[in-house]
DNA sequence: AATACGGGGCT
DNA sequence: AGCCCAGTATT
């Protein structure tokens, strides 16, 4: 048996039930995709249901707004995703009629989808020879054939996409390219993998050699930055809050917070007095305090955000304050969505 | 060729 | 604390 038809057989015995699986419907597809793009299925699962529901076929995706797209995107990060995800909604109505193009280089030009989804759109939906290559593909092929060249370097993907493409099974293309992922999600795990009763495991190079643990390689360790947000919760005389939208560059695009004070170094009472002072012109009828007396920690992929949040009651009337009930209308980050659960449950 | 981009789960 | 996840876009 080659290799591609143990994973097949591996597959008809190991694989998860999963609602995508039993579908070749391109939308739904194309939306399980992007949603798991450096996402475990489990994360993904609830909002692939979400948005299925919310939005049945792309002309509803389509015709929602970018807000509503990014409420229901909220907590599944990688919010250019969303953005993506809905500006394509609207390039397939309006200039493909609502059809998905059917081929992998047509796939290629809808924005968010690259050489991945573009393979797993057209393998799967219309059966075309793509091989993919995602994180689970990289691992298998690296330890099974015992390759060390780094997987997130040029000529790495370069010749992990070519070896994928050599030992595709190119009879049930659709199901193959789900089974090496899949065995590599299960079986060829990253830590501690079972190799005990692993189909493959008589021929992989990898355990033959004791080099599960040392593969696939991998350069460019990231360096996390560390930067410190004061999150101003500015109240009105009505208990009404405000809230602005991040524009521009960086983390958290086109979602909402509240007025954010960034400093070099943590900060303190006076610092922030003088900030609202000079940027808002408050009165010295403002009660001004402190939130969590420790910071914060919020884990990004390259920064860590040491956040305090600090309460400032005003004697003003803003016009454009939000009611507390009515915050969780707006897309927020999960550090601010978790800031507002503790308000809704302590404060008020 | 590097880097930015979330959040959560596992070790 | 570090690594990884059905990667892509930008610099």
């Amino acid at each position: 048996m080659s290799f591609s038809e143990k994973i097949l057989l591996w597959y008809s015995g190991n694989k998860r039930s999963l609602p995508w699986r039993s579908t070749r419907d391109p939308y739904k597809i194309w939306l399980s995709e992007i949603m798991l793009q450096q996402t475990r299925v489990a994360q993904g699962l609830p909002y692939y249901l979400k948005f299925n529901e919310a939005f049945p076929a792309v002309e509803h995706l389509a015709n929602a707004s970018e807000e509503q797209v990014l409420k229901l995107w909220q907590g599944l990060g990688y919010y250019s995703r969303a953005r993506n995800l809905h500006a394509t909604a609207k390039m397939v109505v309006e200039a493909y009629g609502g059809h998905f193009p059917n081929t992998y280089k047509e796939l290629l030009n809808l924005k968010g989808v690259g050489d991945y989804t573009a393979s797993a759109i057209a393998s799967i939906c219309f059966d075309e020879l793509q091989p993919v290559v995602d994180g689970n593909v990289y691992r298998v092929l690296a330890r099974y054939f015992g390759v060390d060249t780094p997987i997130n370097s040029t000529s790495g993907v370069k010749y992990f996409k070519q070896l994928a493409r050599e030992v595709m099974n190119t009879e049930n293309i659709r199901d193959y390219n789900q089974a090496i992922m899949e065995f590599g999600a299960i079986q060829c795990a990253p830590k501690n993998p079972k190799c005990s009763n692993c189909p493959l495991n008589e021929s992989c190079v990898a355990l033959q050699k004791n080099l599960v643990d040392l593969l696939p390689v991998k350069i460019n360790k990231t360096k996390v930055k560390k930067r410190y947000f004061n999150y101003l919760v500015m109240l009105d005389t009505e208990n009404q809050i405000k809230l602005q939208q991040r524009r521009g560059k960086g983390i958290w695009q086109n979602l909402w917070e509240f007025p954010l004070f960034e400093t070099k170094t943590e900060s303190n009472m006076s610092e922030i007095k003088h900030h609202l002072t000079s940027n808002f012109g408050l009165g010295s009828s403002t009660e001004i305090s402190l939130h969590n007396e420790d910071q914060i920690v919020h884990k990004l992929s390259h920064q860590h955000l040491y956040t305090k949040f600090w309460i400032v009651k005003t004697d003003a009337r803003f016009d454009d304050g939000i009611a507390l009930r009515k915050l969780d209308e707006f897309p927020v980050p999960v550090l601010i969505a978790d800031l507002i659960k503790t308000l809704k449950n302590s404060y008020f």
